[in-house]
DNA sequence: CCATTCAATATTTTCGAAAGTTTCGAAAAT
DNA sequence: ATTTTCGAAACTTTCGAAAATATTGAATGG
């Protein structure tokens, strides 16, 4: 029984984005500020800063070489997106992980990867086409990651899967389903983290057969294949690094805990 | 794990969720800059800061007798929520309204709104059941506000009425889809402002139907209802105050602005 | 008359230090 | 031996001023 609402006035696509309310997707915002906010998220991500791991303003400080205040205004960022947390007068940690987490925002995810899937094939655009191509071609440059290999080269495929995922949901039209995505695309990536430095597991081509089907623009095919592809991933992460999620990634806790 | 109801009372205690990942739904953060987002935030939805608005840090000083570096951390987290807006160098903004980004916004409401009402029923129990009898009973003691109702009497109304969706949705068990509906639930507060403001329109007694239908533990019918509840106030909004949402909300805006 | 330059003003951004809390551990008390 | 108390150390939070940046408006040249 899912009505649809009065189409969305479409005067200009373009003017549709600058006219937007949805939260900026912090790209080009107070330039220090940014900065910083840039590299911790991606040392979140990364696990570079583990889960639970309290921030300290002195150690945070001297990391990314700036003022209390700037990185308490970075932090904020990081709470509302769910990467941190904090506490009246206890400061700030890093948000923790757990598979019930997992499970719940893959779920979601599920829904808004293929919904703005859905409505980015509706609207695509030979512009949009291209960046596919283009960025899939990147990706698949970049062997799939291994345990052993550097931070910087799990980083940079971090990167390109990212660049790709985005760009099929490109010209989807709903700014706020969009946000939302990216939102919890970067909440996944940080259990993926954990995937790709435990896991050996094979997996064949998903990334070209989505983008196969979405070049067909065939959208149940590639909204299914886009399902499959991150359900896969969920199971495999949870079959894979058992003892890390299931047991509240104990080996990913910072060192020196201790628990009263 | 204990499991206490978010039986949220004015401003009482929230003890809930424990070993939940997703953003924290800023309760009894940082004493001192909470206290300042909160009002800023009433501000923005009730439309006392205007959409576009700009926030000079001068005047924000006096209005809530705060420092800057309070203002700024309080800020950062309303660009999160998407209720402002900033640019390098430029200050903030209180984010703008538009008709297109409320109907994108209602979409995604129906969605989450009516999943986690129907996940509620499922896990509902005597508590929740017994929160939403309340707060049903609090909303019903105030007419729906009229346009020449004093501020405090439409602010008491909105939380009152968000108090009651609240919880409806209470035991839903998935904190992402709460947290996202929430969001969503505050950003379509600013446009339920415009209607409290200019309509005058009957509406039946749309929030009882709702009740029933959920303490029958009738999910097909409730979140049909909600559906229904949602999508009627997108139309009486649209129709009602179309000078203001189809242009663009001009008469909202902040006085004295020119354009290059 | 319009466009440009440049200095004066207004505003934002960054920083370090003062003020306020919490945590930790040793000493006293039970 | 265990708990309680108390003070020092560690850390967080808040603030106002200095530095950096944007905006305004008047003066200049085309």
């Amino acid at each position: 029984m899912p009505k649809t609402l009065p189409a969305v006035p479409f005067e200009g696509a373009n003017e549709n984005l600058s006219a937007t309310t949805a939260p900026q997707d912090v790209s080009r915002e107070d330039a220090a500020t940014f900065d910083v906010l840039r590299k911790m998220r991606e040392d979140i991500l990364c696990c570079v800063l583990k889960p639970d791991q309290r921030l300290k303003f002195g150690e945070l400080r001297q990391r990314y070489d700036t003022s209390v205040g700037t990185l308490r205004e970075a932090l904020s960022h990081l709470v509302s997106e769910g990467l941190a947390r904090t506490e009246a007068g206890r400061g700030f940690q890093v948000a923790p992980i757990s598979l019930a987490d997992f499970l719940d925002l893959s779920e979601l995810r599920v829904y808004l990867e293929t919904k703005t899937l859905a409505d980015a094939i509706r609207h695509g655009t030979d512009a949009w086409e291209a960046e596919i191509v283009s960025s899939y071609f990147l990706l698949s440059k970049l062997a799939a990651p291994r345990p052993d290999d550097p931070l910087s080269v799990k980083q940079e495929w971090g990167k390109r899967h990212k660049r790709y995922h985005d760009a099929l949901v490109a010209t989807c039209r709903s700014p706020w389903s969009l946000h939302y995505r990216s939102e919890l695309f970067d909440q996944a990536r940080r259990y993926h983290w954990l995937t790709m430095i435990h896991s050996r597991l094979h997996r064949r081509n998903e990334h070209l057969e989505i983008r196969d089907a979405v070049l067909a623009r065939d959208s149940d095919l590639a909204c299914s294949l886009l399902e499959q592809h991150i359900r896969t991933t969920v199971e495999q992460a949870v079959s894979d690094v058992p003892g890390l999620i299931r047991g509240n990634a104990r080996a990913l806790r910072p060192a020196g805990r201790r628990k009263s």
